[in-house]
DNA sequence: TCTTGCCCCTCACGCGGGGGGAGGTCCGTA
DNA sequence: TACGGACCTCCCCCCGCGTGAGGGGCAAGA
């Protein structure tokens, strides 16, 4: 199926780039790789005919499938390619590339999360607490595997932002109230004590969706970093411990 | 919050690498452009003390979020900067990087439909093929507004892929139908005929999804592209303007 | 004929974040 | 003292051009 070329065409470096919607430096550049060869006038001009015009499409149309320039130097060359082969191929790399993507977007979406609590509570964010945080935040994040990650964000979608940022919201609610039990030295088998624990455990339930390697990774996240988690809370790291100990003498006396 | 140093931390290039999950040259490359400087020993060797180590977690922590050194520089210098700033100037890149690659994937998409239907239909999909359908596709493409496309796209999703792909297959049965009846001469007000071009205006209905600007868009792909859309279509171009023609016919019979 | 202005040419560095290697040095241990 | 492994400093390479610098070609107007 020979394009039949618009009667003649014999464009200069600049016409065939506005029409293809390139650059003259690509098009410069494609002729250092091989890839475009116009011929050339006697002062060195080049000139651009309907079967570069044609190959310069094609060109741009792999390009926008994602092929690098080697790669479409060779579908353009080889008259025995596999295209199923060549989709595949990109298909991957966008995967991969998309994967990368989404666990950034995982990271700044918990940051904004995060910021935007303490806005929210009227505590402030200066850049030290900041770059505690985000170091925090990624902290934790080594503690998870790819797979648990994955599941994690995709339970998250599940739920709902409004609905995690509840959650999220209801924690520190949850400490000043446990702790204000616990300052009054309330017994841990006290109803009021067992209620705020039962809310803690649910919480915590919902976050892990019930999966025991993810409850099981919180806990090594939390034991190997309690700084930075309690920074994430936003309480005081010895607080922490005490809460976290005064909730577990609950769990036990629950019998 | 200074971080409790562990001990005495004196680390070589080597191990302070392999606790941060980085490579030497990087850590050479933090040295050179002067984000992570170490002590030297008398002999030149690197060496990694607390401070250092907590720097470069800071460091891939920020590069973490898709930072660029240069930014996680001023980050680690500066004492004043707005994290929310930060933060929103993260998202916006991330978010033009995922529409992106979303625009990529819906193109790769289709040509894996297009490469999937001709293989069900037992049509071979050679190089040169693989080559007209791309440049075809792109082709198309351009007579399409960005929000055009991503309405499309969205249009997609909802409709899902498996019945896109039904809608696909069933255009080259439609033309098959119709064209047999062009071949037999069948008046375009025929019953039969009437059928075979309410479905295909209700093909089409469907991938516009009524919107006036995109059925517009449309035509004037089909017009100022005949040849790749019968590329895309199965047909020789000037069947396919029979078929048109004839449909059209058929449209002004209807009353 | 000269100037003006616009296009064109080649050459070469820059970017981002290191990878990889050459060629040489240092250090700890047997 | 000899060896192996870790370390050092250059320096080029990747990708797809962008962005000059410094100069030539060419048609129209003065």
């Amino acid at each position: 199926m020979p394009t039949p070329s618009p009667s003649e065409i014999d464009l200069r470096v600049g016409e065939m780039a506005e029409r293809a919607g390139v650059t003259v430096r690509a098009l410069h550049h494609y002729e250092a790789v091989g890839l475009l060869r116009p011929r050339r006038t006697a002062a060195g001009h080049r000139r651009y005919g309907a079967a570069e015009a044609e190959r310069l499409q094609q060109i741009t149309s792999l390009r926008a499938l994602g092929l690098g320039l080697e790669a479409v130097g060779a579908a353009l060359e080889a008259p025995d390619f596999d295209p199923a082969a060549v989709v595949a191929r990109q298909r991957a790399g966008l995967d991969a590339e998309a994967s990368r993507l989404a666990a950034l977007a995982e990271r700044l979406a918990a940051l904004e999360r995060l910021l935007r609590l303490r806005a929210e509570t009227g505590a402030p964010v200066d850049p030290d607490t900041f770059l505690s945080l985000t170091r925090a935040m990624n902290d934790i994040e080594t503690h998870y595997t790819p797979e648990q990650l994955r599941r994690l964000a995709e339970r998250r979608r599940e739920i709902g932002d409004d609905q995690v940022r509840a959650v999220e919201a209801e924690w520190p609610r949850l400490f000043e109230a446990l702790g204000r039990e616990m300052d009054a030295a309330a017994d841990p088998a006290d109803p009021a004590v067992q209620r705020l624990v039962d809310r803690w455990d649910e919480l915590v339930g919902m976050f892990t969706g019930g999966d025991p390697g993810i409850r099981q990774s919180l806990g090594d996240a939390v034991e190997a970093n309690r700084d930075g988690m309690s920074q994430m809370m936003g309480l005081e790291p010895d607080r922490m411990a005490a809460l976290f100990a005064y909730a577990q003498r609950a769990r036990e006396a629950r019998g």
